[in-house]
DNA sequence: TTCGGTGGTGGCAACGTTCCCATACAAGGG
DNA sequence: CCCTTGTATGGGAACGTTGCCACCACCGAA
């Protein structure tokens, strides 16, 4: 049988002390005899005791935990996402509960439901639902990162810079001599497609071209909804020597084995350009070119951020609401280099 | 400001009984009037009553946690693993707390002592140093996942079976009319790389081969290792028309990558066989063929016998300690079926 | 000498829950 | 009518910690 979990107030007997005394040298207070200090140390290790953080919690309002909810811990990116949080909660001694959604917004009620009920400190969200309110409990710090946070007023957000990262993949395509792409993009209801479509549009209007002309598939933001689109875009022949633009990493993997199926040769006959930075991205043929979200970075600011709220209480003036961090091309081999070709043949 | 939240006294008060009879009502005891009952649910409801679990948990013993550790989350292997044990996990309304070691045993300790900190009512670990002895805390129920996980007498552990997964690869490649394969296994100190080594040799000494002729290579898990050790294959210039069986698909995908930098093709020249099941390797090219441990089921299963030895307490006998699933041979483009080719020459 | 300040310490209440025990009342058997 | 049995409820202790308050001794200043 297991022996309980020695308590302070064990310490404090071994060390021949009040409890009182004892707390405030395993909290690391002031006005404590070097004599008492150590003797207290001595004893705790003796003992092996180990601070109940449930009970601490209890006593101070502070559980010592965090929430992340993400849409889905298989996605390599949103893993990387849950690496930054889980390590920057871990430099502060915090532990983080991870839960992943599954883009479905009643799930994602129910995990944030069971954050509130193990009284975490606070949470960093990635919202599924666009529309929904009232997410944090009551007055628990909320930090949300992703592209729909904009859309809840009042609530932090860090994220990257979604215009700014599709500008670069559009001003890429251009300097790489291709056209209008052709776009995968998520599902219709989620805000980040309005915003990365509405980046894309406004590229078109800059260079003269029509809005509407572009080809539009939407997907579920899989490997497999990323292939089905591909498929519909290829059979729509709308898509000649032209690219594809997935609105994320895994839709353009999808493509990718798409354009292998039907015989397409990716980069010549079609390029592909992914959004996310994904390091698997480097393992598909041809390696996919993307844009790199920080990933790990915003997590981390997100947690960081979210420290920082709990720490200073609800109640401050919150200058930067909303962070936004630069995305970075990564350029690998599935974007073909059409001016060089013109050049070429030149 | 926040108002605090309620507590269950608040819902006594607002239902006009006692906290022991509000309370009975809550946690489902018989022996309370429909009236009464009634009333403390509609209170309940009425002023948004949430349970405090930390202080029930203090009072019960029980925290309502879960820990998993797993070496690396960004890997979409144990993604899966972690996804498989969040779902069970979930379903027996309970949290989870993932942390990956990084294959890192200093990691490792840090995060059990954090689990245990955290006073979790039971940890599933993938336990990266093989020789720890002392990972559970003391008493706290513990369920070992992975290959290593046997090298621990006592503690349960749930498991693919690598014989009959590392037989089913041979058999396969055999059956497609390949010799032994070259092999990139994980690191040296690993207890998996041994086990698995041993199969191959074993099979290699059944078909009359040297297992002293396999060409080993050793990497890390990752896709850069497994890059790396791929070329140091082509190197050594052992392969030839061959295969390579990797001990993990990460490794493989970076095999694939390597053969590609080298422009070897992949099957026709060389075959690449995985081992893990990652969904990501439907998404290189060519397509990865791969022997499939069930992750989500693994992750389940070890979490419902986590479950199970929490609830029934550490003094039970365990019949069935160690649970093995079998792995499942996927079949995708990677592995030339030379056989075939020979049939078409003949 | 007395008084206020201060460093070191112990006592005690409180956090919100659960669980055990005590109480109250009704029904039923002797 | 008393005593037992059972059901419905209330009271209060306990879980392990934190944080406030009080206490004691000591020191320097008035």
């Amino acid at each position: 049988m297991a022996a309980k979990a020695p308590t302070i107030i064990d310490v404090a007997k071994a060390a021949g002390v009040s409890k009182s005394t004892a707390a405030r040298v395993l909290a690391g207070l002031p006005n404590i005899s070097d004599t008492a200090r150590e003797r207290v140390r001595a004893a705790a290790v003796a003992i092996g005791y180990e601070r109940n953080t449930l009970a601490a919690g209890m006593r101070s309002g502070r559980s010592g935990l965090l929430g992340l909810v993400i849409p889905d811990i298989s996605n390599p990116f949103w893993a990387e996402v849950a690496r930054g949080a889980q390590d920057r909660a871990a430099a502060a001694d915090l532990s983080l509960m991870v839960m992943s959604s599954d883009w479905d917004p009643a799930t994602e009620a129910r995990h944030i439901q069971a954050l509130r009920r193990a009284r975490v400190d606070g949470a960093v969200i990635n919202p599924v639902s666009d529309q929904v309110g009232d997410l944090p409990g009551a007055g628990t710090p909320v930090v949300l990162i992703g592209s729909a946070a904009e859309a809840f007023a009042g609530i932090p957000s860090v994220g990257s810079d979604i215009h700014h990262a599709v500008t670069l993949g559009m001003d890429f395509l251009v300097s790489k001599g291709h056209d209008m792409p052709s776009l995968i993009l998520g599902p219709p209801s989620r805000l980040a497609r309005t915003r990365f479509l509405n980046v894309v549009r406004r590229h078109c209007i800059a260079r003269d071209r029509d809005p509407g002309d572009l080809a539009i598939e939407s997907a579920d933001y899989t490997v497999r909804g990323g292939r089905a689109a591909m498929h519909r875009l290829l059979a729509r022949r709308t898509v000649g020597h032209g690219c594809v633009f997935a609105a994320n990493d895994m839709m353009a993997l999808g493509a990718l084995m798409a354009l292998h199926e039907a015989g397409v040769n990716c980069p010549r006959d079609v390029s592909v350009l992914g959004f996310d930075g994904s390091p698997i991205g480097a393992c598909s043929a041809p390696q996919l070119t993307t844009i790199a979200k920080p990933a790990r970075e915003i997590a981390a600011r997100a947690v960081s951020m979210l420290i920082d709220r709990i720490d200073r209480g609800t109640a401050c003036a919150i200058e930067e609401l909303r962070v936004h961090l630069p995305g970075r091309l990564v350029e690998r081999a599935s974007v073909a280099d059409l001016s060089a070709a013109v050049r070429r043949r030149a």
